[in-house]
DNA sequence: CTCTGTCGTTACCGCAAGTAACATGCTAGT
DNA sequence: ACTAGCATGTTACTTGCGGTAACGACAGAG
């Protein structure tokens, strides 16, 4: 039958697909974001132009592959914000889940990070918008979504959300970073300051008078 | 005398290299963080050699540029800081001092941002550190001392203040991104969003009780 | 036996980073 | 005045990567 044939050859193309990816990731895993595509078709046994065929060019594959490890990443955090806890224990969860991925897999969270993207293919025109870091949008639009399903914040309650969610997913991304590569304290110490500085410890500090030199 | 000698050619060489400075910012202006160094040294009305003579790679170039960029920032930033007026307002100013820099420049925010810096040459061997994202760093460093400084944080402050400071860049940075790609707000409302969410407005916000389905 | 479509290859193009080797002009020593 | 040295600039090249075109084998349909 004609269907079953294209059931067959979709399912055949579809394993192809998850080969080639799981190949493309531990290439990545080896050498980094800057992995190339001969390196990945070597790693897969096969050359280039069938990984063009699959995945359309260089972002194409990178966007598959950062999915993967992006929807992977979502479940984990969901399941951390999604909990049925106080507050400041779901908060402390969720960077505590998100700490500890990135710990795992540094290179791998390197690559969704820094997707390099420098193709010489003229994508001009663009004034300020895509340059395409996914990862942190899609992870700053869910937290958005969960604070305004979760928080009562009166009007305007949906913008105020985006710009918390966003700002909320920078702040872990930015101490994550730094810690990954200073590890200057112990993951818990780091989800504790950060949940603090949320809480507003901040703002209800006092001032240091005495300065180090007066 | 060949010291005099010396210093006329390291003046020389010295507006030389500005020149070259000046011709790769308008580049990038205009080209984006991909702008090659052949483009580069045609607006400068040389050849790509003397780039190299003059800063070795384009790392190198890179860097110089980078760092005259964040040095002007940094300084902006620093006088926002430093200003004598309420914390609360001290972070409003500071916010919106980065905000306002990108938006009036962000080809060259996007050029200090994402750099690219995917080279052939193989940085092999790093685990986690490097990736060159220093005009963060640097901000969460100069904030973290701005920090430790004026705030009474009590013991164990001085690592307190660098998550704090890398952690508010952080958010700095990512809400600044996405606003410059949505732009679904004015500035001075996300300013203001921002300096809430740190002064503990998610933490005081009550639970929203009925969810949009039930 | 041929036609068609998928899977795969080799060989190539264009482009950008980086370099080697050559040309030129200025200052200095004899 | 002639030549040695040195910085400045050039052309022309190599290497390596993203991406593609054109060609080869193997499956099933008529």
């Amino acid at each position: 039958m004609d269907t079953t044939q294209r059931t067959d050859q979709q399912r055949s193309a579809d394993r192809r697909r998850r080969e080639l990816l799981e190949a493309a990731d531990r290439v990545v895993l080896r050498d980094g974001p800057q992995a190339s595509m001969n390196a990945i078709a070597a790693e897969a046994g096969i050359t280039k132009p069938i990984l063009y065929r699959h995945f359309g060019d260089k972002g194409g594959l990178y966007a598959a592959l950062a999915k993967r490890h992006t929807d992977a990443l979502l479940s984990s955090l969901r399941a951390a914000l999604d909990a049925p806890a106080e507050r400041r224990e779901r908060v402390e969860a969720t960077l505590d889940t998100y700490l500890a991925a990135i710990e795992a897999l540094p290179q791998v969270y390197r690559f969704l990070m820094h997707p390099v993207e420098g193709g010489q293919t003229a994508d001009q025109g663009f004034d300020t918008g895509n340059h395409s870091v996914p990862l942190l949008r899609r992870m700053g639009e869910e937290l958005a979504q969960v604070i305004e399903e979760r928080v009562d914040l009166g009007p305007n309650s949906q913008q105020l959300a985006r710009v918390w969610g966003h700002g909320i997913v920078g702040m872990m991304h930015a101490a994550g970073d730094w810690w990954l590569g200073e590890r200057p304290c112990s993951r818990a110490e780091l989800v504790r300051s950060l949940a603090d500085l949320l809480w507003g410890r901040l703002a209800a500090a006092g001032d240091k008078v005495g300065g180090p030199g007066f």
